[in-house]
DNA sequence: CTTAGGG
DNA sequence: CCCTAAG
């Protein structure tokens, strides 16, 4: 038996924050709506590619990079700021990729006879477009979790500085202490609003750090300083206020940006961070990305004049460090193909089934440091994807605020979501009804999975954290995850049929069909995402992102969803009107008239879950226009002119009912009107 | 939760 | 189909 049904994915609990509504509605014009997952999705790519810009290196002999976190005061001074690596910090370490495929394909393959466990954990991984990660929290690192638990704000809860390597000037690279941050965030929220121009620095968001297009690059090779210098100016400005025109002086002996030669073990967490020369985040103009680039620029920084293309020595060093390297063609459509399930299902095919490439270390490695957490981890294996942020030499700090926050974000997610999803064993739970079925040896049938189309639509899966070392994570951090809905039993390999996993296969009645027999699958109960939660809500942990003279800065927060089968919205899949519903509707909406709808449900499609009155009173829409519009004009499978005839009668009479409710009503609130209601009724 | 409409 | 303001 199978039943292929969708799956759904992503961080679960988590939700980026969003942005004012105004800013929303702004946005809301000129880009699509993108879903609390879409924008996680999106940060971990991004962070997939930061990272792997900031880890790899061609000389994959053992790049990695340290993110760590500090409770204390992230006093960025002097180079002396490197002292970092205590012993809990967090260490990412890029192996070669063979290596940790044939670890997660090769030494255990999944198959249906295997543990379902793995073959879940496998699908999970895939499905976060990190097959190939792999995090290890062995060592002294895992003590660190500690810490982070015992911070009421969660795991990352304080900001994350994105140290630069010592070479920069301290004095200038004030942006973690001095600023008196509203947070990046608040400032993104507050400086926007712009003119009209629309999305307003929102955008930012939205295009480079969300899009996860390329977009930020990140070059430790070169020294230059930040440049953008911006004139100051105007409304949207956020870069210039006050003290935070400094301009980063990122000066040093600049190695050539490909040069970077560093060496430092970063393994050894106690030698400072190498750094390859300066840390220099520039502006770069990927030809793949120019568009998004500019996009970019002109959001951040508006009315800047700055010639990326003339961006200087930089440039040519820059190009040849990037021609230098590989650039991973990071499948993001094939993540998002993943995530967002085509309704179709037809665009998913085996192309998934190459899910492992060889991923390119390349880039620059750089301390790339965060502050405060003492989690470590390990990433054997990075998927890198294009290229991303891009900053100037001469930006100022309130430009480079901007970036960090990018970075904190995407770092943050990814951590989280790294640590949550690989941080320890995941096991899979089969829940029937809502209840767990906890005995495996039942058979199917014993349980009843395999019975009704009831049951059917009552299994679900769960996937939660099985390390007892990790159950900070178990508890809190990862909410179990509900595969709604799923094969039986896992079918044939992961690498051959994971693509199975991801449709929503829905075997439409042909024919005769039944109304609602037909066991179909519904997107269940998914909540739909709340906004950003500015409070902390005792039972979530969720973070106040910012409060005044409070430094911790946005971070993403973990939600807790009300409904234990915690999934991420998705759209459901389409599901055109079979002739008989449309007969079945009308007939109903003939007896039922058009405003009752949940009455109408009841009556023609009470077995049909997936269904709702919603549905069905956009499908009366779509039906009186279809109706009303000539035969060649219509699409899909042709309703017989009889039953849309039905419609329009329906709906003429119906509306008419309606006006005459309506006037009945005016007349009875104004005594004094007389109109004969029956006037209107010819 | 339902309606009613716009997207 | 989704999203939501309203009721």
């Amino acid at each position: 038996m199978v039943l292929n049904r969708r799956l759904e994915y992503g961080f679960n609990g988590y939700q980026v924050p969003t942005m004012p509504r105004a800013a929303r509605s702004a946005r809301k014009r000129c880009s699509p709506k993108k879903k609390v997952e879409d924008y996680s999705m999106c940060a971990f790519d991004l962070l997939a590619t930061v990272a792997g810009k900031l880890l790899g290196g061609k000389d994959t002999s053992s790049p990695s990079i340290n993110l760590s976190t500090k409770h204390d005061q992230v006093a960025t001074t002097g180079g002396n700021s490197n002292e970092e690596c205590q012993s809990s910090q967090k260490q990412l370490e890029l192996q070669p990729y063979d290596q940790v495929a044939s670890e997660i394909v090769g030494s255990k393959p999944v198959t249906s006879n295997d543990d379902p466990g793995d073959y879940f954990k496998e699908a999970k991984r895939a499905a976060m477009g990190f097959t190939d990660i792999k995090v290890s929290s062995d060592g002294p690192a895992v003590v660190t979790s500690d810490k982070l638990e015992k911070n009421e704000i969660g795991h990352f809860p304080e900001s994350i500085a994105v140290d630069s390597c010592p070479n920069l000037k301290s004095s200038n690279y004030k942006l973690d202490n001095e600023i008196n941050r509203k947070n990046v965030v608040e400032l993104l929220e507050c400086s926007n609003a712009p003119q009209d121009n629309g999305p307003g620095i929102y955008s930012l968001k939205d295009q480079v750090v969300w899009d996860a297009k390329p977009l930020v690059q990140i070059s430790p090779g070169s020294n230059a300083k930040m440049s953008f210098d911006e004139e100051k100016s105007g409304p949207c400005d956020i870069f210039s206020q006050g003290k935070d025109n400094a301009v980063l002086d990122g000066k040093d002996g600049d190695k050539n940006s490909s040069g970077c030669t560093h060496r430092s073990n970063l393994k050894n967490p106690s030698s400072p961070a190498p750094c390859m020369g300066d840390r220099r985040i520039r502006k770069v103009l990927a030809s793949t990305c120019q568009k998004v680039s500019t996009k970019w620029k002109e959001k951040l920084f508006p009315r800047h004049d700055v010639d990326l293309e003339s961006d200087n020595c930089d440039k040519k060093s820059f190009y040849k460090f990037q021609g230098s390297q590989q650039i991973f063609p990071f499948k993001k459509r094939k993540f998002f193909d993943l995530n967002c399930q085509s309704n179709s299902g037809a665009d998913i095919d085996g192309d998934c089934s190459d899910g492992r490439e060889t991923p390119s270390m390349v880039g620059q490695r750089s301390p790339y440091q965060a502050a405060n957490s003492n989690v470590k981890f390990r990433i054997e294996s990075f998927r890198v994807p294009e290229l991303f942020i891009e900053i100037s030499e001469t930006a100022t700090v309130g430009s480079l605020k901007v970036l960090y926050f990018l970075l904190d974000n995407v770092l943050r997610t990814v951590m989280e979501a790294v640590s949550a999803i690989l941080g320890g064993e995941l096991r899979v739970g089969v829940v029937l009804e809502g209840k767990k079925v906890g005995d495996d040896s039942k058979t199917l049938v014993q349980t009843g999975i395999c019975h009704g189309n009831n049951q059917v639509d009552a299994l679900g899966f769960t996937l939660e954290p099985n390390s007892s070392q990790d159950v900070h994570f178990a508890t809190r951090r990862v909410g179990p995850s509900v595969f709604h809905g799923s094969t039986c039993h896992p079918r044939s390999r992961y690498s051959h049929s994971r693509t199975e996993l991801y449709e929503g296969i829905f075997d439409e009645p042909k024919g005769a069909n039944n109304l609602g027999n037909a066991a179909e699958s519904d997107r269940g109960s998914a909540t739909s995402p709340t906004d950003l939660p500015t409070k902390v809500t005792s039972d979530s942990k969720a973070l106040v992102p910012f409060s005044a003279g409070n430094r911790k800065n946005l971070v993403l927060v973990p939600v807790r969803r009300k409904s234990k089968h915690s999934e991420i919205a998705q759209r459901r899949i389409r599901r055109p009107f079979s002739v008989a519903e449309v007969e079945a509707l009308v007939q109903a909406v003939e007896k039922l008239g058009t405003g009752r709808w949940r009455d109408v449900k009841l009556r023609a499609f009470d077995s049909a879950k997936h269904r709702t009155y919603v549905d069905l009173k956009d499908k009366w829409k779509t039906l009186v226009h279809t109706a009303r519009i000539s035969p060649q004009q219509r699409r899909g499978e042709p309703v017989p002119q009889e039953l849309l005839d039905r419609v329009l009668t329906a709906h003429a009479y119906w509306s008419q009912q309606q006006a005459k409710q309506q006037l009945k009503h005016q007349y009875h609130g104004h005594h004094h009107h007389h109109q004969p209601e029956t006037r209107l009724l010819l």
